[in-house]
DNA sequence: CTCGGATCGTACCGATCGGTTCGACCTTGG
DNA sequence: CCAAGGTCGAACCGATCGGTACGATCCGAG
């Protein structure tokens, strides 16, 4: 495993850790809700580090989103392949897995939109609309593989239905929405193959 | 016009000012991007004004959003009065009025939601939460209208579309959103009437 | 064993935060 | 005309913010 070079301790895994504990305490309390310094006593590190690995309170953040948003697509997609080759398990597929999420106690809906609506620093904007995109790719695919006759609209249809069952779950209880949403995106897809 | 009782300069006038101006403000640098003394000097008016009508800034906030909320929803329900008898045009109206809202250049996502994302404070979340009831409420009216077989989940379906659509424009560009959401919901209107 | 770099803990910095206070206006009801 | 109360502007408060500095410690490569 070479992963420290000319380092003790391995840098590597300590800055892969304060992502990893910085990224559920920023988004339980909000990325201005906790100051570095608490920050840094909840994830057991000192500020001095947090600094050398990300420079910046805007830097850490930036680094956990585009973590998040990586993860939380592929894991999208890999719902979507492991529902097999019918483009509808697919789709329906993705929303169950949507609704795990909204399931999850510590849910409070998506991080990158909760980032984009306090910060708007071009960057933290531009990974949001970079994780849409993702999501649209990922739609737009299945609404090309079922035969959609205009697969970027239904595609971006899709992608409404997934961020307004988001919103809605955060919101105002997650109770079926996602299972709600899946029946609506069936139908949509139904209507435009 | 008996607004004020036994005061001088109307004080009504100036608080209704004061939530006129601070909203603007507020929406476009969002609620932790901007201090009380600049939002003071933005407005023209001195902080110990503004803590007397309001209290505290919480305050301030909280007696915005549910302005906020309360004009919103009344417009979009206009809208639909507006449109006529048959609820898919009550629907479609929505949406075209939806669309509106996103040209406009000062357009930056749902306040409500944005509050809701930065400030869990449990005020803040019960208003946001009852704008997606009064939402909620005036789409399952034209469900219901509509003869659908499930208004409750085809309501909660077109909430969806209202609110992914209003994120989508926010984040990912406006053009043609309300369109596709529109699209959309007719569908679903369709499907299950 | 020794030396370098990663880490820690703490103290510290200037800036800004939300909120209070006060003296000086100015307007208006009586 | 006078007293009462709304408003202003600026000074002021303690707390907290993001970020830096520094000495002590600890670990692993040579």
């Amino acid at each position: 495993m070479p992963v420290a070079k000319g380092s003790t301790i391995d840098p590597a895994r300590t800055r892969a850790a304060i992502l990893e504990a910085a990224t559920a305490v920023l988004y339980e309390r909000g990325l201005d809700g906790v100051g570095v310094a608490e920050l840094c006593s909840r994830i057991g590190v000192s500020k001095e580090t947090l600094y050398r690995h990300f420079g910046t309170k805007e830097g850490l953040v930036e680094a956990m989103l585009r973590q998040r948003s990586e993860r939380v697509v592929q894991w999208l997609a890999a719902a979507a392949v492991a529902a097999g080759d019918d483009p509808r398990d697919q789709l329906a597929a993705v929303f169950d897995a949507l609704q795990q999420w909204y399931d999850d106690p510590v849910f409070r809906g998506c991080a990158m939109l909760n980032a984009a609506a306090q910060h708007h620093v071009e960057t933290v904007r531009a990974i949001t609309a970079r994780h849409l995109d993702r999501y649209l790719e990922l739609l737009t695919g299945i609404a090309e593989r079922a035969g959609a006759s205009a697969p970027q609209v239904l595609g971006r249809q899709l992608l409404m239905l997934v961020e307004g069952a988001t919103v809605v779950a955060a919101h105002h209880g997650g109770a079926g929405a996602g299972e709600h949403a899946r029946h609506a995106a069936l139908t949509l897809l139904s209507a435009a193959s």
